[in-house]
DNA sequence: AACAGTTACGTAACCCGTAATGATA
DNA sequence: TATCATTACGGGTTACGTAACTGTT
């Protein structure tokens, strides 16, 4: 048994049993993993993949299980590999992110700006994906760090950090009627057109504050892109709701923005990384400058308790920032 | 990273740092680890052993974190392998088992001889080793389980599981005073010279049962060896006293044996194995022949437990055999 | 002087990549 | 027919064992 073994059945599974994109992924030739990966098979005497013919169809109920380990082997090697730079080279190394548009165009720049202001010898990798995606790509290992909106259904061996709350805010044009408006009311805003997110994908929170009120929102334009949605804003389209930090004073100086906090109610950011990942210092720091309140100290905490639910219970008694 | 090199700082650090019989025990040539170890050690840019010119002394602290690391890679490979016998090979494996004189002695035999008849291709090897060294085997992944009656001080990388409880019986020549005594008080017996194990190491019970009673026990010989307790007790010595299963009314029919449960506290047997040892299916047939009340259910029970002291807490709740 | 670890070197195994073959949708 | 996995084969690397060397106790 290998390591290279392990890690080429890990990353065909990764691609969808389909072996020669692994081998292009993985810069080595198509013959080369086919011919470990049955010499694998050979020596544990058994079958990890269902074949049809000569095509990888399945992964067999076994080759899960050995699949399974094979990727705790290979964190464990990587975690080696990782403590051993820590020692000797601190302040160099990896860090990669994947996450939702509205935080890496909103939120993470002025993290990253300091980041690798502090860091520069660190190699930053930054992703953009769609929700579903982003936690996969932490248990495949491919990230790091995932850092999302959607409260993810994740297995427990992925940790998952609650940083920040977040409300919405409405935005006018100057000229709107709302735009003098003291106190909106979810009244106020099914009167006129709205641009915001999808309503029955993340916006489920936005659909129940019209449902509590027994309202029927007039969606004019739905989107995941927070400057498309300013930009209909600005065009007159109708009344924009959006996430509060994607709205910046002056950037958006043609704009009014209007508290919306009392109207819906808050989300919650996560951070989710795998459970045996080994934190670098420098990705302890990262989360610290991502959410203040996550000091190294309260990390360490979280990764002691057992259970993702153990680990909301504890945050619970911990108020975080709101954005 | 190889996963030999790896095998080889474990070994080495399990070998007192002596790379030469490290050499002898994997059977391959020193020069060959020394090689592999220093290339590990330059692709981690760390090193692992320090050395005093040629000799290596002692392991760096970063080289402590990577060994165990290491440890956890080669036990979760380990793992991989049984699964895969396991699937295609359910009953050959191996099965090693270190236990103390009086386990081996007295209580493993039937044990032992069910197992074999049940599970002939099984390769079992049973050692006997002293109490201090059974749980440092286990650590080091040279046996798979410890049967051991010292209640270790193990670190939470072992599970302990509590086998059965065990008093001591007196036993005597049947011309002795106390032959037709009905029952025993700890005055009686310090009356006369004793035989029996070596009351300031193991048998602290016995030690505070007499002190209790504020005698002072007359020692005529002590040892580990309950054949040689009863061949000085029918040599006319003294009285003896010794493991309850350790005395067999048909072998030792010139003896007689005295109930003694009621003079000194019980003491528990138990089972310790590594956490991450994948057990299979005819590991956890052994675990239940030799202790009838830890059935698969209960020690997979105990494997979800967080600690020892949870899983104490779960057999308090149990009622244990009684030998 | 005996022992232990490293260096040097030759052999054998093995991993990998190219090319050819076989199977599948 | 195009895609994909396996088989065949050759080249380069590497791991290992023997032998010689050097440092340690």
């Amino acid at each position: 048994m290998k390591l290279q073994q392990l890690r080429y059945i890990v990353e065909v599974a990764n691609h969808d049993l389909n072996v020669s994109s692994t081998a292009d992924s993985l810069y080595t030739s198509q013959p080369g993993i086919s011919k470990q990966i049955k010499l694998l098979e050979d020596e544990l005497g058994v079958q990890i993949f269902a074949r049809t013919g000569k095509h990888l169809t399945s992964i067999t109920p076994i080759g899960e299980t050995i699949i399974a380990l094979s990727r705790e082997v290979l964190a464990k090697t990587k975690s080696i590999k990782d403590i051993a730079s820590e020692h000797h080279q601190p302040n160099t190394g990896t860090l990669n992110i994947t996450t939702t548009y509205t935080q890496a165009r909103y939120v993470l720049p002025q993290v990253i700006q300091q980041f690798i202001q502090k860091y520069p010898k660190i190699l930053l990798h930054l992703e953009q994906g769609m929700p579903d995606q982003l936690i996969e790509d932490v248990i495949s290992g491919k990230v790091d760090f995932a850092i999302t909106t959607d409260l993810p259904v994740v297995n427990e061996e992925c940790v998952v950090l609650p940083c920040y709350h977040w409300n919405y805010s409405v935005v006018v044009k100057k000229d709107h009627p709302l735009a003098k408006e003291p106190k909106l009311t979810i009244d106020m805003l099914a009167n006129y057109p709205l641009v915001s997110y999808d309503f029955s994908n993340d916006g489920s929170d936005l659909y129940h504050a019209f449902a509590k009120a027994q309202k029927t929102p007039n969606i004019a334009f739905s989107t995941a892109d927070a400057d498309l949605i300013k930009t209909y804003v600005k065009l007159g389209v109708g009344v924009g709701i959006v996430a509060k930090m994607a709205v910046n004073t002056t950037e958006d100086s043609d704009l009014v923005v209007l508290n919306a906090g009392h109207l819906f109610s808050y989300n919650t950011t996560y951070i989710v990384f795998m459970r045996n990942l080994f934190l670098r210092h420098y990705m302890y720091d990262f989360i610290n400058q991502f959410s203040s309140h996550l000091t190294k100290e309260l990390v360490n905490n979280a990764l002691d308790c057992g259970s993702n639910t153990e680990i909301q219970a504890m945050f619970n008694g911990i108020k975080l920032p709101v954005k």
